[in-house]
DNA sequence: GAGGAACTAGACTGGACGGTCCAGTTTGAA
DNA sequence: TTCAAACTGGACCGTCCAGTCTAGTTCCTC
């Protein structure tokens, strides 16, 4: 990796450092070259101005979030027991999603949402929408092979996927990382979401 | 109303104004003095400094939407349906929460909990903590006259809350205020809530 | 080892902002 | 009418910060 893009790299993950825990206003061009251990002049070298390194900062975060997850959970196995995947799904996307940093950022991007609208609808494009998505797609052919029934693939989906993220994320939001759910608590809420889900669109023999 | 009381209420609400669509360092002392149309002498007369007023002006809106909720929502009649109560319930909270100052608001909450952590805890506890509260209650008193059935009613009502508040809510959060509902599909949106909540949770004959 | 590109340290500019001060005016109650 | 409390307008202070500039140093390449 030549010098120059590993200082880029390191400006970036100063700026993640402190846009993260400070905001954006919060957070300053000094501290940041501070903590990247570089002059600010190089910092201006490698970014127009303080937005610019934002935007790039965050885009960053979403992307490398979003393809870690997508890239965890392959498509269904077409044999797979309809339980099991749910199980797994879950339990995946609370897994990832519900760590320090993601939660920082999704804090960022709704504290900023004023400022920058374009941050949010990236951050849902890159998440939920995402996982809607594949959930969606993954139901309807549950649903041909007469293992789910619901009217709307993609409402049932989104049903699904707050039952499981919804409290938790939430509470995260309101109340900090403390809040962030350990392994065993994952596994037990997962569990029951799959159970509410499955007793409402489970299809019945 | 007293002069200066009248003055005190111009100056929070000028507050409110700025703070909701600026945040806290956004916006300028100033500038809610100007809004106020008072001088700026006058609003440090009423309030210690930025954070005193900040804070007045966040508590008089949580405690201001909490209590029109808890008003609205009286105690289930001992014989109401458990599936009219639900619905009753869901609509009432979408109908009082989904409003652009109250989305606003939880933003800013979320946004500012790095420097203000009590900010997150009060709307948390003004708002999800006291519905499940009351949801859990409600849930005992029909789960003993055999009309629904679980192993643990606040486990319940967390679930039954964000079935109902997490997607329009956090779609909200990262889209914006457009993503509203409108009366139609809050409806809608709260009798499948219901269905899904009562196929899990109904208890069988 | 020569030369150019990239980086450093830190001084500097211009503007914004929180908070204070003061001299004078308005308000409302006694 | 009087008088104190509350309010006004605007100057002012100190600080912070985005962004620029300069003079010199380090690094990589040929």
């Amino acid at each position: 990796m030549a010098r120059s893009e590993r200082i880029r790299s390191a400006i970036l993950a100063a700026a993640a450092d402190q846009f993260l825990d400070r905001g954006f206003l919060g957070a300053s061009m000094d501290d940041i070259a501070a903590v990247a251990s570089v002059s600010k002049q190089t910092v201006y070298a490698h970014f127009e101005n303080k937005e610019s390194l934002f935007l790039a900062m965050v885009r960053g975060l979403t992307g490398a979030a979003s393809d870690s997850f997508q890239e965890q959970l392959g498509e269904p196995a077409s044999d797979e027991p309809v339980d099991q995947f749910l199980l797994a799904f879950a339990r995946l996307q609370l897994h990832i999603v519900m760590t320090p940093r993601l939660m920082r950022l999704r804090r960022l991007a709704i504290g900023e949402a004023g400022r920058f609208p374009e941050l949010g609808r990236a951050l849902h494009e890159k998440g939920p929408a995402r996982s809607i998505d594949k959930l969606a797609r993954a139901f309807s052919s549950y649903r041909m092979a007469g293992h789910l029934s619901m009217r709307d693939d993609e409402e049932a989906a989104t049903f699904f996927n707050w039952l499981v993220m919804g409290g938790p994320v939430n509470a995260v939001m309101l109340l900090g990382d403390e809040e962030i759910l350990d392994g065993h608590a994952i596994d037990r809420h997962s569990r029951e979401a799959v159970r509410i889900f499955l007793a409402a669109y489970g299809a019945k023999p």
